[in-house]
DNA sequence: TTATATTTTGTCAAAATGACACATTGAAGT
DNA sequence: ACTTCAATGTGTCATTTTGACAAAATATAA
């Protein structure tokens, strides 16, 4: 059944991709205090992977990233950016073909998933809630992960997601992460904890602030009515003019 | 004649190289209050391009990167990562395919040349000093351009520069810049000179004294004894284990 | 010797940072 | 209704860093 399924997807691939390059997307979300990571739960496999796929021979490798994302997320505008090209020998898709099932791939799919990969490595940054996670034909459900309590993977995808995180946190001045993980309208407190997970690092309340609203990218709103005991805080948005603007040239946060 | 020289260059590409990546370096120095890019002039043709090559079948991708450089340049160790991978199609080597000499080509080189490539930038740093380029089988001659002043370049490899010194002055803080650009002794005027060049600002001469030296990272030596009229500058070289080990969490300097 | 250009070091006000304090607020508990 | 409590909003202040600039030192050339 599954083995079907697989020879069906990869029917035409030689025809249809650009043969030895797959594509793979870290996407990001951030929920629960968390950074979290979308990954696939491969069928009758005990490893998760990330969102992937192959590039049609028409097609621009970004337009794929896109296509590949919105498959699985529902998105269509999306901001994600491609970070790195994991080009090793060694690796290759034995996962699946060590299986019980590879004998009973055809053998186009067998002769496609045989030969040497490299994989273009893209992030996207995603607001969580508009998300409805799709599973692909491999695999049977999807989750989020927080980027430490990651599941076993296959591949080197544990290594890929650390590398997008990486490459995030070093160049937080220059994604607008705020704008694309947070909600329309967010706390203080929400916007300090989504800097804190991303860096990784505990900050003063009062110093955060503080050096935030000095950066002149924040608008702020009426105050929070609604539930949480305690003080009700205000809520923001961002200026996204402002702060797309700061961005290009870095927003000097860090 | 050259067309025989490419013909025999692809004779077996289809074979030995991995299909549809192409990897391009930006070979970066530093000379002359500049940051210069290695380019080669091709033969017959009015454009430059950058040092380039395949990957073989078996052959990491870093490796391939490390022969090519090596090829181009004579070094042995080298400083060089990956930065981005060109993906759009439209990119193709109609260059070299609609000069005059594309009808002498064998029809095996033809092929390999007519089908869509994408491309791996790299940037590397090196010793300018060190450094004896070479010509490779496609070009005549090399040389080093202010990275402000390119000449024509061949397809886009304007933007693959452009592209990498972006990374580079995004991400200086990660990378051992000066270690790599600079040789073993160099003046402090001669470091901050080439600062200024790689964020294209001008900086007070005291207050970046100061700055660098409170990252102890710097070795002060004897005096420079030779030559140049005026005062004589001390001479500083890296701390290189300081130096390693604090670039890989950002050294803190922009 | 003097002039000059460059390096080296220092000064000082302004700005940014880090640590912390205190007042405010609104729901929850009694 | 009153108090408690936890989280928010705001403020203080000493310390550090920055930016702009100046003075002293020094090696060569005139």
């Amino acid at each position: 059944m599954i083995e079907e399924r697989i020879s069906e997807y990869l029917k035409n691939a030689w025809d249809l991709y650009l043969p030895g390059i797959s594509l793979d997307v870290v996407i990001l979300g951030y929920a629960g205090n968390s950074i979290r990571v979308l990954l696939l739960k491969l069928k009758e496999l005990d490893h998760w992977a990330l969102p992937g796929g192959f590039i049609f021979k028409d097609e621009d490798v970004n337009d794929a990233t896109h296509r590949i994302v919105k498959a699985r997320t529902g998105l269509n505008s999306l901001y994600f950016n491609q970070f790195h090209l994991f080009g090793k020998t060694g690796r290759n898709t034995s996962v699946l073909l060590n299986s019980d099932h590879a004998d009973k791939l055809s053998k186009e799919a067998v002769s496609w998933l045989n030969h040497r990969f490299v994989t273009v490595g893209y992030f996207a940054l995603v607001r969580i809630d508009k998300v409805v996670p799709q599973p692909d034909i491999l695999s049977e459900k999807c989750d989020w992960f927080p980027i430490d309590e990651l599941p076993p993977t296959i591949l080197d995808h544990g290594e890929i997601t650390g590398t997008a995180i990486t490459h995030v946190r070093r160049q937080l001045n220059y994604f607008p992460v705020g704008l694309n993980l947070l909600p329309e309208k967010f706390t203080m407190s929400e916007l300090q904890k989504l800097y804190e997970c991303i860096l990784n690092e505990k900050m003063d309340r009062g110093n955060f602030q503080r050096k935030i609203l000095k950066l002149d990218i924040l608008i702020r709103q009426e105050k929070l009515k609604t539930g949480g005991a305690h003080k009700a805080p205000y809520l923001y948005r961002f200026d996204i003019d402002k702060y797309k603007h700061k961005v290009k040239h870095g927003i000097g946060f860090i």
